[in-house]
DNA sequence: AACCAGGGAAGAT
DNA sequence: ATCTTCCATGGT
């Protein structure tokens, strides 16, 4: 990718390989919110303001080398676009959302906002982060940070409920508690995907889905494919009357793709939702 | 009124 | 192991 750096900004030139409008609204984050000139992005006690401007993006912010890593800006999107692109199934979802980045997100941040997605809809999962934010997290330069994991820790159950958690509030305030009690995170790097999922599912309100997005967004592991209602949708479009269960579907497209199967998902996922048919 | 939203837990088979 | 049912909340 090519950007340039100065004191605290990034700029990148206009390219098919980076557009934060499809970045920001493919579901892999929550924490952001649309300005007069583009966006504000919130990453754990960080901040960044993205001015989009006719010859490129501008991401103002007060940890730049924070961002390029977030954006991940480093890799080479082209290379992956273009092997991708061989498969007929992706190349109308991949020029539809080109400039699609894969966030390189906070763990802990990822973990209590995809227990809050479950079986919810985007704008309340967004609300209620921001509540958690706005209670328990520091207060910086104007917005709150995700509170830390020792002070996730000091939530009630009731807080969860009475912002409208739903049944959802049993589980972070189980699984907060178990991060802070035994729970490793550290082991997930060494181990495979396979096994890293199955070591979230011990995370109560956590799933086979909601492991994989954590891995995917909070992890950066590739070899994974969270299968929601839309992927689900996306395969009905090629293997109708398919009875196959979530899992099997997963699978079936993990082998498909291998290590590009986040990526990949995460093209067919914004096309689908985009589109809506 | 019924169904859906980036599913998962718990109990029954 | 695989299949149902139920789970809070808000929007359509």
């Amino acid at each position: 990718m090519n950007y340039t750096v100065t004191e605290n900004t990034i700029f990148i030139p206009n390219s098919p390989d980076f557009n934060v409008v499809q970045t920001l609204e493919c579901g892999q984050v929550f924490r952001f919110k649309q300005t007069v000139f583009g966006f504000e992005v919130y990453s754990l006690n960080h901040k960044a303001q993205i001015i989009c401007q006719k010859d490129g993006t501008k991401v103002v912010c007060d940890n730049v080398k924070y961002f390029i890593n977030y954006f991940d800006l480093q890799k080479d999107y082209a290379t992956i676009k273009h092997e991708l692109s061989k498969n007929a199934l992706l190349k109308d979802a991949i020029s539809f959302g080109e400039g699609i980045r894969i966030l390189k997100q906070d763990p802990v941040e990822t973990i209590i906002s995809f227990i809050i997605s479950q079986n919810n809809n985007i704008p309340r999962i967004k609300k209620i982060i921001e509540t958690i934010c706005e209670c328990y997290g520091e207060k910086c330069d104007g917005y709150y940070a995700f509170p830390t994991l020792e002070k996730l820790a000091t939530i009630p159950k009731q807080f969860f409920t009475e912002i409208k958690c739903g049944y959802r509030d049993e589980y972070l305030f189980s699984s907060i508690q178990k991060l802070c009690n035994g729970f490793d995170l550290a082991k997930i790097n060494s181990m495979t995907s396979n096994e890293a999922n199955k070591y979230l599912c011990e995370l109560k309100g956590v799933g086979n889905k909601v492991a994989d997005c954590i891995l995917l967004y909070g992890f950066h592991k590739l070899d994974v494919f969270p299968t929601d209602t839309w992927i689900k949708k996306v395969y009905l479009d090629f293997n109708p009357q398919s009875n196959k269960t979530p899992i099997q579907v997963r699978n079936e497209f993990v082998k498909m793709f291998g290590n590009l199967s986040g990526y990949a998902q995460q093209y067919l996922f914004y096309s689908k939702r985009e589109k809506n048919n």
